[in-house]
DNA sequence: CAGGGTATTTTTGTATACAATTTGTATTAT
DNA sequence: ATAATACAAATTGTATACAAAAATACCCTG
């Protein structure tokens, strides 16, 4: 089994650059990644290429890998864009999610809300991030699923302010959140695909009145819940 | 200059794949590329690393790369997500696209239009593709671009057949496709978004009709023009 | 003659060695 | 002292050689 270790080291790389362990814009070293993960440069230079391609890294003639950074230019379209493609996969992974998919996204969100309850803003936004992408897994749409995740990539690194509770009022905004959680878990297995939706719009809301304190822009008009519906 | 080679191995293989030069699911041997391209097989699989983020290509453990294929879920899929991706990704065109990439864009929609004066199918899909593909720059945005490729993918791959001139009447919609062109081009040069959304629709309505032929499935609730209009 | 299992061949995955490019530094000339 | 140039060090890009896994062909057995 020496060919699972350069998915366990894909795997990692992604967690460090979402735990912001590897900060934006950080150079990698490709001989020092090679020799802290017991793998030759062969195979970690494929891992990076994998990465770039999923939007981790960037990678620069003669000048290596690095983190994705987030200007405010990228920040300002993340917000334009966010909400369209969040309310799609929803929308999506009603239509199209299966029963033993819904079972693991309930056990995505146990985890998360036990981390709530300890207070471990780490597992937080790890179980998170996971609970989104395993709605983008749902939506079974190839399409859509490389923009969510470049979103999540950005999301989840600028949540960790969100779950570093210091005040009673955050710790409010979390609890919150994890009951729209459930709230969306609902929707999904009622296959209330409009409830979803809307719903997720929420969680969105409630994600971007954090962030917005640090960048302002407007959305693009996203999806309107009863037009056009069943139409065609 | 050696390093160059990889990137245009890159894009002679992309090539390959929308041209169907390269047909879906078509497995591609490293050792037979790589002496095809004059290029060591290390490299070589770095591009297929690449291609395979990019959605050209599917890497399977100790299996190799295949060509993507296109099977009857995906393509519903196709049509369920291309015209909200399209749609946005014309508005933000209109809102971010620069002085030069319109001169660009014209360019390109030149050679368009001489090659349906020609008749030459071949060249009309490439740059059709490039045209579409060029929209997604100035779009400018990191999170839907990767979404859009992957949808030209598949979309420059059936476009073959809507080329393929047999009859006055297929004549007829390549010219009006050419000419939708122009009005989009147009719209973005106005900075007219609401325009340039309803245009793109179109156009992408007078290529569904041909495809819808073989598949057949409802559309997303797609972008609304005048809803929630800088309401945030 | 058919089926299963083993050996052979082919293809993919990895490591190491080498070449080329960039970056940092020191020296020199103005 | 500063700027420019040449030189040195480090890092990335490529090729080749080797190891492991899968596909195939072959042989043996029933």
């Amino acid at each position: 089994m020496k060919g699972e270790n350069k998915q366990r080291v894909t795997t990692q790389l992604q967690q460090r650059i979402l735990s912001l362990d590897l900060l934006p814009g950080q150079p990698l070293d490709e001989m020092q990644l090679s020799q802290l993960y017991g793998l030759s440069r062969t195979p970690l230079r494929e891992v990076l290429q994998r990465l770039a391609g999923e939007g981790y890294v960037t990678l620069e003639m003669h000048r290596g890998a690095h983190v994705s950074s987030m200007d405010l230019a990228t920040m300002r379209n993340f917000f334009q864009t966010a909400p369209m493609v969040y309310a799609a996969i929803s929308r999506l992974a009603v239509e199209q999610g299966t029963a033993a998919q819904l079972v693991e996204l309930k056990k995505i969100q146990q985890r998360f809300r036990r981390a709530v309850e300890q207070g471990s803003a780490m597992v937080m936004v790890e179980q998170n991030h996971r609970l989104h992408e395993h709605i983008g897994v749902m939506a079974a749409s190839p399409y859509l699923q490389p923009s969510l995740n470049r979103l999540l990539i950005d999301h989840t690194r600028m949540s960790h302010r969100f779950y570093q509770t210091r005040s009673a009022a955050s710790q409010t905004r979390i609890t919150e959140a994890c009951d729209q959680h459930d709230a969306i878990i609902a929707a999904i297995e009622s296959r209330s695909p409009s409830d979803a939706v809307a719903l997720t719009l929420d969680h969105w809301e409630l994600s971007r009145q954090e962030i917005d304190k640090y960048v302002l822009a407007d959305s693009l008009p996203i999806d309107e819940p009863e037009t056009l519906e069943g139409v065609g």
